[in-house]
DNA sequence: ACATTAAGTGATT
DNA sequence: AATCACTTAATGT
């Protein structure tokens, strides 16, 4: 069996899909940064995150970036779930915030396993679901909020995806996810740390209040 | 020691 | 909140 299937999906599907998963799936290791799918990128493969942590991103005509959310172990990448339906390019880029290890699934099992397996549909139906609330929480978040609370969510949200509050980035990287400049969010960085809300050293911060 | 990269700051729009 | 210009601090070679 492949290592991680067992623990961080037993409780979800029954034996025999796991079995299947295991059979049919392809495991794989991805590095931290490099891009799982991309903008464009037919999909044919439904990826299964086993650990570690992606972050979801949009880009506009001029290659600017901006996060729209981190998808965490246990869950799957649901932007697949709308692309495989039809044969439809990505419409976003997923890149790994982490080393990850994840199980490629081919999309044809997947549409498959849908009728076989109902704790698959459920699994489906239920990721859909969160990203979509997700979605909308990012929309929310990017019309409704400041910048300050937009950047104490972001280390929030990137704190959970990767199960550490410690978090390793500069603020270059954090003003590309956010799509605003360094300065701002050196600036308020440290009226966060001055706050007590975090604390900040050299490419990394160190998240307190949770 | 020097170059490079990350972060802090004031001023201006 | 963005941009510029400049400084300071940490790190790599």
């Amino acid at each position: 069996m492949i290592d991680g299937l067992q623990s961080n999906y037993a409780y979800l599907f029954e034996d025999a899909l796991l079995n299947e998963i295991n059979e049919i799936g392809i495991y794989k290791e991805v590095p931290e940064g490099s891009i799982i799918m991309d903008i464009g990128d037919y999909i044919k493969n439904m990826p299964l995150i086993i650990s570690g942590a992606i972050k979801v991103m949009r880009e506009d005509e001029h290659g600017d970036e901006l996060v729209l959310y981190f998808v965490e172990q246990g869950d799957t990448c649901a932007m697949t779930i709308t692309c495989c339906m039809g044969e439809t390019k990505s419409e976003i880029r997923a890149v790994a915030e982490t080393d990850t290890q994840i199980i490629m699934i081919p999309i044809q099992k997947m549409q498959e396993w849908m009728h076989t397996y109902k704790s698959w549909q459920s699994f489906i139906l239920q990721s859909y679901h969160e990203r979509m609330t997700e979605l909308l929480e990012a929309i929310d978040t990017i019309a409704f909020l400041k910048m300050d609370e937009r950047l104490f969510k972001y280390l929030k949200d990137k704190a959970m995806a990767n199960r550490d509050d410690h978090i390793k980035t500069t603020h270059k990287e954090i003003a590309q996810d956010l799509h605003t400049s360094r300065v701002v969010v050196s600036r308020l960085l440290k009226k966060l740390e001055t706050e007590n809300k975090i604390i900040l050293h050299r490419s990394s911060i160190k998240l307190l209040d949770l």
